[in-house]
DNA sequence: GCCAACGTTGGC
DNA sequence: GCCAACGTTGGC
């Protein structure tokens, strides 16, 4: 089983709007980027785990966890016109963006500060992606090591 | 295939 | 709002 961290806007799509839904169950849609598009439609296994990240926002940070619980298939947003995220260059025949199916493993007592988080930069987590300079990603792996030592922090 | 221009991300 | 980093686009 593998760990991923993904990344969301709380203002567009929160932890709790998560909370929210029937079955705290959504598509992971709008990742328009071919690396983190392969993650989700190869990579992303069912059970495995991801932290929730808070970007562009007041204190970005982890606020929770969730679960795999659909594997890679079709971001059906691109095939809408009227959809921010619409790419005409994506169909159903031959979609170019996926989407896997998340539902909520928990939210943390307390958000996990992206300086919390860079204090480990120089040990624990030293190869954390999200820690990295420009990191860009809005999917990225995440080791079974740094998994549990992030889990120890909260 | 190169690379400049441009757009987006995301921390600060 | 600023700016660094990076991906994508398009002219050549």
């Amino acid at each position: 089983m593998s760990h991923w961290l993904m990344k969301s806007e709380p203002g567009t799509f929160s932890i709790d709007t998560l909370a929210a839904l029937p079955k705290q169950t959504t598509a992971w849609d709008g990742v328009r980027n071919y690396q983190a598009r392969n993650m989700l439609r190869d990579s992303m296994k069912i059970g495995d785990t991801a932290f929730f990240y808070y970007s562009g926002c007041e204190v970005p940070g982890i606020a929770g966890i969730v679960r795999v619980v659909k594997e890679g298939y079709a971001d059906k947003t691109a095939f809408d016109p009227k959809h921010h995220h619409f790419d005409a260059a994506s169909n159903p025949r031959d979609p170019r963006w996926f989407v896997v199916d998340v539902k909520l493993v928990r939210k943390f007592k307390r958000l996990i500060a992206l300086e919390e988080l860079r204090k480990h930069a120089g040990d624990a987590l030293a190869d954390l992606a999200v820690l990295r300079r420009g990191n860009r990603l809005s999917v990225t792996p995440v080791s079974e090591a740094e998994w549990e030592f992030v889990l120890t922090l909260e």
